[in-house]
DNA sequence: CGGCATCTTTGCGACTTAGCAAAAAAAACG
DNA sequence: CGTTTTTTTTGCTAAGTCGCAAAGATGCCG
């Protein structure tokens, strides 16, 4: 099973799932490993195309901003995960931006490459449809919050989803694996910081949360969900 | 070209762009017509993914409920356009439901044979999966507006989009070609139906709009988009 | 053609949340 | 180790929307 580390890293990830080990060979022949340190920016939005990735370690945000600068967090990727769909549905342009927000090894490989593959090999453009199909349902559930919640709902709901996704069990609870400020929260709610701020500190009073400087440990999960389901 | 209308309409939507015809062919002989009146449901919400439509003519509304029953508008789909993507992806169940908002012919087919077609022609896949690469684009942008902006701008931007998608030129405007009510607005938009009728009364009276019982006209759209502009 | 169901409008009060401002806390830096 | 920068907290006010209620249109159906 284990040819190479990247080899590996590419038969667990979603894309290349069930493909046969010729084709991860190819693939990784023609893929390269790419640093970025925490902060550094993978690609702009409205950038052309060129480059694929696929995240080894670390963790990636991808945001997009609007013509007034206001910014959205879309999502965060992490190992394993496919850093730049564009790659996959041959649009011109990244819709987002990318952005590393911990110290990250990503394997990259050209587009194009990637997409003369996947027309070759059925299976992996099954997988990636497959894997746009997740991330859309995301979205839409994520709409369906951002249009039907009130605020504090959203929060918890976006922190227990983070958990899920990027979760470290602790002695204090379960803590966000990557620096997470009050800022970057209110992106992906659609409020400010500062409701961010006083929500979870109401929770730190409660007992439910712990958190810090660009840190969040939420210490009771089931506590924090029921704490908003009751109206 | 036109070897019969069903073909033609296969050929025209973007799943089967440039397939070989003898792929539509074997499509064709796969599907059947199926007739939806205004109002009926084409799948509910959880429902096992049986079926795979194309929408031949007609428009089909497409929700999502929470527990509690509050609704929200994913998107609405015109002649041409894929009726259940998760026949696409493999999932088990439909995220969402979709209903008939007037009078419409569907194609369908069956999901299984359609996921084995796919597979079988990776131009097929790779037309799904740049269809799904859209439609995830469209949701991106739709989450910005309801994280960013106020309810106005949402409202405005929202008519625009349903303009330019299914909109008909009249002597008065361009009007939404199927029926719209402010509740639906209000569902697209994440918030309630007075809002939605105070904010048209508002354009009414400017002469922006032009609306009536689950009908809306924009008089000028250039004009709407720039009385949203302006801070 | 009248009655009924559905959809829309509008007023008013309440409440959530944004927005501004300033201080406090935590980390980074030289 | 003191200074600077970044992030967080909190108070206060104002504004945008919601939510409720009731009346007014509109179109459908028998």
């Amino acid at each position: 099973m284990a040819e190479s580390p990247d080899i590996d890293i590419l038969a667990r990830g979603e894309l290349f799932r069930g493909v046969a080990v010729e084709v991860l060979r190819e693939v990784q022949a023609v893929s390269f490993r790419r640093k970025f340190a925490a902060g550094e920016t993978v690609y702009q939005q409205e950038d052309p195309v060129t480059t694929f990735y696929i995240i080894v370690v670390g963790r990636v945000r991808i945001t997009q901003t609007t013509l007034d600068g206001q910014q959205v967090i879309i999502r965060y990727l992490g190992p394993g995960d496919v850093v730049g769909y564009a790659a996959l549905t041959g649009a011109e342009t990244h819709p987002g931006a990318a952005t590393a927000v911990d110290d990250s090894h990503l394997l990259g490989m050209p587009a194009v490459t990637l997409r003369e593959i996947m027309s070759r090999n059925a299976r992996v453009a099954m997988n990636a449809v497959a894997l746009m199909g997740e991330r859309y349902r995301d979205l839409q559930i994520r709409l369906r919050e951002l249009a039907t919640e009130k605020v504090e709902r959203r929060i918890a709901h976006t922190l227990l989803r983070l958990a899920q996704q990027a979760g470290r069990r602790t002695s204090r609870g379960v803590e966000i694996a990557f620096p997470l400020s009050r800022q970057d929260l209110a992106e992906m709610t659609g409020t400010t910081l500062h409701t961010v701020s006083r929500t979870l500190s109401g929770w730190e009073g409660r007992g439910l949360v712990n958190s810090g400087r660009r840190r969040v440990v939420i210490a009771r999960p089931e506590a924090l969900a029921d704490a908003v389901e009751e109206v």
